[in-house]
DNA sequence: GCTCTATGGTCCGGATCTGATCCATTGGAG
DNA sequence: CTCCAATGGATCAGATCCGGACCATAGAGC
């Protein structure tokens, strides 16, 4: 037996891993989820222009019909804006209808239980640590950098509504530095998990000031090339975001 | 106006990594994909049974005819045997049928591309670096130590047409230790990556006893709480497997 | 031996998704 | 002004997939 006096480590099932699901559900759901989380994620930014149905359908592996009854609803939810015509389109809106419109969902909404949610923190302590690791011991292209430092300036200014999408926006910023697509589709991955997770808590004007200043940590760490230090600033800043979660959620 | 000034720059279109495939292909060629990895993987030794039908294809959230047509293709590849009756069950041989009858596939089999090989590379070094690193740091299970030691002697026991399985699971074990399903799903998944890649060079005697001191290090290391010893050794580790990839597939 | 139970084997109606084709709309190019 | 190109809008036949029901098989327990 375990000689742990507390709670016993707990074992995964190697199984469990192996036979996890292999759809998360319905194709049009997942189209959903993927093009708000792109939105979300500021990876298309409110005024942009998403690529044209029948290249998104194609990229997303996806019939135009399944993609266009996804799109419809993330119009009629007031994320997105179809236009018709020569440079028609679908646009992304400026004012997301995140806090205005939501009716709430009827069974458990999210439900972030507590197993998911270490889970969760862990896996993004793997992928980001390594991830700026990886990125401040290379060298840094000029491009790069500079759209590193864009993101960083958008969160200073963004004010507390925008302040997710922003610093989403950052941190997927520093894990494009590694220029693995896979590193950073994970990344961008958990990184949605965390803000489904984030948007149960309320934004304090405190740790938005806090992070800021960890992120500036962060990129002039990334600039310099220090690994050490990028990875020691990241995991100050991770750790603040982690205790937030497990203080509000537990 | 937009409060952000102008458009930020993009290194790589971030919408790259947003609007990836969906669905990797059908799901019948999905469950054949992760039943064999499951077997590849030595998450089912030759001899056990995996799970019955309907629970299986509960679990991977298919139907059970889909599962069925996936796993007869399994059968009839010689990988797994089907019985009937009160104890029957999907079974999985022991001979895996890699060397013996593979028919060789008229297109570019997997072609693995040298960006995609920095790519799983890289994904794999942040995950299994960090994984370590995690498992030397918490308090290791008597189950957990068990498992670890079960899957190295079978390493050390393990011949050539054995040695890729046994190496798996003990690196997915080492992975389960750190008590996060996401984490060893995703390391799984690389590891996948990893062994298809490995599946196109030799195996070297020289190169199987150089790991296998290499997994006593780092088994030792995870034993005794070292998580920088730990992530060195690994380092170390994968750098091996990294140079022979670049050697054979450069 | 009989029955019970856990398993694989088979089939069908209906839901979902796809690929393709054609139409509608709009602004720019000539 | 006319035409064109790029886009969204709509529809349909067929493929794929699912949920459920029922049958077949063979070992375990009585």
């Amino acid at each position: 037996m375990s000689p742990t006096g507390g709670r016993p480590p707990r074992v995964v099932d190697m199984a469990e891993v192996a036979f996890r699901p292999i759809r998360s559900g319905n194709a049009f759901e997942e189209c959903v989820e993927r093009v708000l989380s792109a939105v979300k994620l500021g990876l298309v930014c409110p005024g942009e222009r998403l690529p044209a149905e029948r290249d998104l359908a194609t990229r997303l592996g996806v019939s135009r019909v399944t993609l266009r009854e996804a799109l419809r609803s993330l119009a009629q939810a007031g994320w997105l804006e179809v236009r018709r015509g020569r440079h028609g389109g679908t646009y992304v809106l400026d004012r997301s209808p995140a806090l205005v419109g939501r009716r709430p969902r009827p069974g458990p909404p999210v439900a972030p239980a507590g197993e998911s949610l270490e889970d969760t923190l862990l896996l993004r302590q793997v992928l980001e640590l390594g991830a700026v690791e990886l990125a401040a011991s290379l060298p840094v292209s000029a491009q790069g950098y500079d759209a590193l430092c864009s993101a960083l300036q958008d969160c200073r200014a963004a004010g507390p509504g925008r302040y997710r999408t922003a610093d989403s926006r950052l941190h997927l910023a520093v894990n494009e530095l590694t220029g693995s697509p896979s590193l950073a589709a994970a990344a961008a991955d958990v990184r949605m998990r965390v803000n489904n997770l984030l948007d149960a808590i309320p934004l304090l004007e405190r740790n938005i000031a806090h992070s800021n200043d960890q992120h500036d940590k962060i990129v002039r760490a990334i600039r310099r090339g220090q690994p050490a230090a990028a990875r020691a600033a990241m995991e100050e800043h991770l750790a603040g975001t982690a205790a937030l979660l497990r203080g509000f959620l537990s």
